[in-house]
DNA sequence: CCGAAAAGAAAGAAAATCTTTGTCGTGAGC
DNA sequence: GCTCACGACAAAGATTTTCTTTCTTTTCGG
């Protein structure tokens, strides 16, 4: 055992010859290209000679030496026996819980569409929601992980970013009339839906605001109905109750249904608040936690 | 192979159950012991639960839990089976070669002694010494790796410290007397060989210095022998011409062997230049480079 | 000739691995 | 009962490995 080096060169060498170039094996590993073909060849460098036959173009990029082909199959049962090795290691933990933390407007309207899949591909990973507007102190260990909206520098945490996020004005498709275009004007002369949440930094539009972009000539009464809940002023939107604005993200699944529309698609609100997966460096340590992370850093928003 | 993660842990905990310990473990593989004990820990994070019984004496430290021993089997053999491929590769290129620099008195009066167990343990790795008094550039490849003697700080090369040095006054056994005994005095009367190449930064003493510092009443004449070649004191030194100062390391052999006898031995004059090995990063990616350089490092000096 | 695809070089960033230092908990020996 | 030896462990920092990003180069194919 003294004498064995270079693992992670024997891994992409062994992704290589199979997929026969540096991109095939880069996606398996879920690493950059440049990254494989420098674990490539620094083993090469270790063993005094190429391993591959490279072309530049073609299907097949890398071609194994002559030389290497004896090795490669122990190399690949190797890496198989390793691989069911660990998967024994994991395996006996008969199942394990991961605790995701999530405001109620995302959980609501985002997460639990999404969670199935996570369920699906981790069978022995349970799932335990832990639903609150207030921060959770993930370094104290409140929650395993979490999915926060804001500017993304939080201390004690690893934050990886998530999807960015925009404010629209939306109402049920119940409010519209079919012989009334939605003009600015219309939409002052509804209720207007005020969230009332505080988002520090993060650049959120007034009504005033949001409707002097989009062209309107007057400026919104100062009635309206106003709620210091995101996911209220949703609920609230979806109840026929008005016109309000709220985070994209967090209505998609009512657009995709059409029971809410977007109104004045052409008015963009970007805003710096951006959602991100947040954890603590301890808690990525463990399996289930780290799969919970990837699963959602890889899907599609 | 897109779940094979944390190499390194599964090699440590592989070593440390068939050593019962981490300190064992340790040794195979060449780190320190807590490093050995941080991976086996990182990998029982990951499964989520204590991969070994711990006790805190005995001469088995480490006994692995019921539900590791099967994969314990699996991991073994798949390291076995990534060694024996490493080994395969390297073994396809029939001999390599090493070039080795160091100056002419370390090279005639240390190395050689030292070269026939270095060719023992690497029967397929041929040394070429490139012998030279001269700084050769191992950054641009002029020799794969080297002895210097130094201050250790060389720019663009890596340095491991090798054996300090410090300076001892010797001469040939058949200068001595049975009747007179070595003194100061005696010394002052002898022909007194000086070694003339710099060593800047070094402290290396003159006969004056050293004299004074053995005590001697009497400062030594302006005669004697000058040389500028360390590699000619020792051998005027060993062909009777008189009494040397020399570099102790230089000279163990001749002073294992009787020829020469070390003078007023209680008088130390350790010297700020040591021995290091030393060569280019880029070289040390090499196997017979880094082999070298591992093989020199361990050994008894 | 141009564009696409991917290997490669170089520089820098991030993560993993390793070292050092000191603490703690057992047995064994006195 | 006390002391000592041994080694696991924690914490902090250093070093090395791994990875990313950006740009260049080289072939084919259209």
């Amino acid at each position: 055992m003294r004498d064995l080096t270079r693992l992670k060169s024997l891994q992409a060498l062994e992704a290589s010859a199979r997929h026969g170039s540096f991109v095939g094996a880069a996606a398996e590993l879920d690493v950059t290209p440049p990254a494989v073909g420098q674990l490539v060849r620094s083993l090469e460098d270790w063993v005094g000679y190429p391993l591959f036959r490279r072309r530049r173009s073609g299907a097949e990029r890398l071609t194994p030496v002559d030389e290497a082909e004896d090795a490669l199959n122990d190399i690949a049962e190797g890496l198989d026996r390793l691989e069911t090795g660990l998967r024994k290691l994991r395996g006996r933990k008969a199942r394990s819980v991961v605790v995701v933390t999530a405001s109620q407007a995302l959980v609501a309207n985002w997460l639990l569409a999404r969670l199935d899949d996570f369920s699906t591909n981790y069978p022995t990973i349970d799932v335990r929601l832990d639903v609150s507007d207030r921060v959770i102190d993930l370094a104290q260990g409140e929650a395993d992980i979490g999915i926060r909206c804001g500017l993304g520098a939080w201390k004690g945490v690893k934050s990886t970013f998530l999807m960015s996020e925009e404010i629209i004005a939306v109402c049920h498709n119940r409010l519209l009339k079919a012989d009334r275009e939605v003009t600015a004007g219309w939409i002052v002369e509804q209720t207007l839906i005020h969230d009332g949440t505080p988002h520090p930094g993060g650049n959120f539009p007034t009504w005033a605001e949001w409707l002097a972009k989009s062209g309107a000539n007057q400026v919104p009464a100062e009635r309206g109905l106003k709620i210091n809940s995101t996911a209220a002023v949703i609920q609230a939107a979806v109840a026929a109750r008005g016109v309000a604005l709220v985070r994209k993200a967090l209505v998609a699944q009512e657009l995709d249904s059409g029971r809410l529309v977007h109104l004045l698609p052409d008015v963009r609100w970007p805003v710096k608040w951006a959602y991100y997966i947040v954890a603590a460096p301890k808690a990525l340590r463990r399996y289930e936690v780290a799969a919970f992370h990837d699963w959602l850093a890889s899907r599609p928003r």
